[in-house]
DNA sequence: TCATCTCCCACCTTTGAACTGC
DNA sequence: AGCAGTTCAAAGGTGGGAGATG
């Protein structure tokens, strides 16, 4: 983590929270998808706000290789790490502010897919999604000055399609579209986790898309794979020719140079690339986080019955909406009328379609201040739930009791990342709930998208447990012997705790980050105490 | 029969402990 | 004794293939 040179951010995809209302584009700015952050009435200052936080996609040509041809990740029981990897560089954030940094893969629309004549095809509806699960960056919590140093990596992220996977992986269905989402949450010692001052952002790269699979469909994928990941380099031929296939077990393959692989794929990529100027994939508007700023076309055609493209479509929809939310002192978002196109340009359908009530619900708020040294996350929440097991017992028990604890629990009912949801199809808001507690957080609907939730129990847990074990005053960076955070050990012969299960903890409150339908939010702050940026 | 999944394999990188020399 | 550099082995990640599964 963090290990990589900060310099090498080059050629990266720019992506900057956008927050205010009609906001004046510079012509760079525009050209780049670059937006301004306009005023927000009754923040801090404008550094220390957290719609300024930019984030730069690292690798995001290497990104779009992938995307073009419709990235594949594979995922296995005992869960697979993605690649290319999850890798960000921050900028704008306030040094001293602590943030949380998660990331969670949401359903990209609501199809199964098949790979049939070289393409992606829709295959049917999808199957109900998993519990939602939030990979929190190891390093979390942590000050922007650490964030900014260098890039922040998620290399380590897992994705499973064990469905009953105990180690927190993510959950995903094979054959099904995915959308990661990087989420950036304000987290001070002054502002209670999970209070009315919680504020966030959600940063998403659609180039980061893919379609989840337990082997590889795609060709082009399996040869970008093999020749960008260091890891199967032993899947590298000579220039001499062979494949390690042709090596394997003395049989016969055909031997398939580097060379005839390039030719293959030039090929191949020009087939497709035809198809994809035919206008299969028609340009739909769409709401996308501000940090999305090149043209192109969905990601999925919602037709549902017409084949895709094998590329992930160039998609960049100049239609891009944003939604600005802030909290208020009876716990309700606030709409800070952020609603905008991205650059500027005519959309194909009202705004209603895409501009929603902001969500009316209550968040049960938090009465504890969010206590830094008593949260230092050592490793994703991914561990959190077998912690409750794995520490130390009745001093975990009192580290619970008098520290509130954090949950990332993740959206009861994943509903598909509005970008791919244009037809109507109820949208469930990202509902990660910052938990201090065990609490079941009751979940009040989203008016435009019939939200079904489940009780917190169901689903994936970052607990304060976990957090605190490991946690160093010094902050972040602390491993084990083992390289594992130290919330990842277990005592001896203490069994996994499913995840589900963390009913030692104390209840407290929750505090609910949501997104509602087509729109991204930023919660920020408007009572209480404001943000320390100490 | 077919599409998809699971398991195992060989090969590779990464990581950290052990060793060596100054 | 302490430090830095090197070596080595274990752990873990990788895609491919065979067989299993539904």
């Amino acid at each position: 983590m963090l290990q990589e040179k900060a310099s090498a951010v080059t050629d990266e995809h720019v992506s900057r929270l956008q927050t205010g209302g009609e906001t004046d584009l510079l012509p760079d700015q525009s050209r780049l998808g670059l937006s301004t952050a306009p005023t927000v009435p009754s923040s801090t200052e404008p550094d220390q706000n957290i719609e300024n936080i930019k984030v730069v996609l690292h690798e995001r040509e290497l990104w779009k290789k992938f995307h073009e041809a419709g990235t594949e990740m594979i995922i296995t029981k005992a869960g697979r790490r993605m690649f290319p990897s999850y890798k960000v560089k921050m900028t704008g954030m306030n040094p001293k502010t602590k943030y949380i940094l998660l990331i969670d893969i949401v359903p990209a629309d609501d199809h199964r897919y098949k790979f049939c004549d070289n393409k992606w095809m829709v295959a049917g509806k999808a199957e109900p999604a998993m519990p939602g699960r939030l990979y929190v960056h190891p390093d979390s919590p942590a000050t922007g000055a650490h964030w900014m140093r260098q890039l922040v990596s998620f290399q380590k992220l897992k994705l499973t399609n064990n469905h009953l996977d105990p180690f927190g992986h993510i959950i995903l269905n094979s054959m099904h579209k995915y959308q990661p989402r990087l989420h950036i949450v304000k987290a001070d010692e002054n502002n209670a986790f999970g209070s009315k001052n919680t504020a966030y952002c959600t940063h998403v790269f659609h180039e980061t898309a893919f379609i989840s699979v337990t082997s590889y469909q795609n060709h082009k994928i399996t040869q970008l794979k093999i020749e960008n990941n260091p890891f199967a380099k032993g899947f590298r031929g000579s220039e001499e020719g062979d494949l390690r296939v042709s090596r394997l077990q003395g049989k016969e393959y055909p031997v398939i140079s580097k060379s005839m692989v390039r030719q293959r794929l030039i090929s191949t990529h020009s087939h497709l690339a035809g198809k994809l100027g035919a206008g299969v994939l028609a340009g739909h508007p769409q709401v996308l986080s501000s940090y999305q700023y090149d043209t192109g076309v969905p990601l999925s055609n919602p037709d549902s019955q017409d084949p895709i493209s094998t590329h992930f479509p160039q998609s960049r929809d100049p239609n891009l909406l944003y939604h600005c939310f802030k909290h208020r002192d009876n716990g309700r978002h606030l709409e800070l009328g952020c609603k905008r196109s991205y650059l500027e340009t005519s959309t194909a359908v009202s705004d209603e379609h895409y501009f929603r009530s902001p969500p009316s619900y209550e968040s049960p708020l938090l009465s504890h201040p969010y206590r830094t040294e008593a949260i230092a996350s050592r490793e994703a929440c991914m561990y959190g739930g077998m912690e409750t097991e794995s520490g130390s017992g009745a001093a975990d028990a009192d580290d619970l009791t008098n520290s509130p604890s954090i949950n990332c629990n993740m959206w009861a009912t994943v509903q598909p990342y509005p970008r791919y949801g244009m037809e109507g199809v109820p949208y469930q808001p990202f509902t990660a709930h910052f938990t201090n507690s065990a609490t079941v957080a009751p979940m009040v609907p989203h008016p435009a998208s019939s939200v079904v939730s489940r009780p917190q129990a169901d689903l994936g847990v970052y607990n304060s447990a976990a957090v605190q074990r490991g946690l160093s005053p010094s902050f972040p960076g602390s491993r084990d012997s083992s390289g594992h955070p130290p919330l990842y050990h277990r005592k001896p012969g203490s069994p996994l705790l499913p995840h589900r299960d963390f009913s030692s903890y104390s209840a407290q409150g929750t505090i609910s980050i949501r997104e509602p339908a087509y729109q991204y939010q930023v919660g920020l702050s408007s009572t209480g105490s404001n943000w320390t940026d100490s």
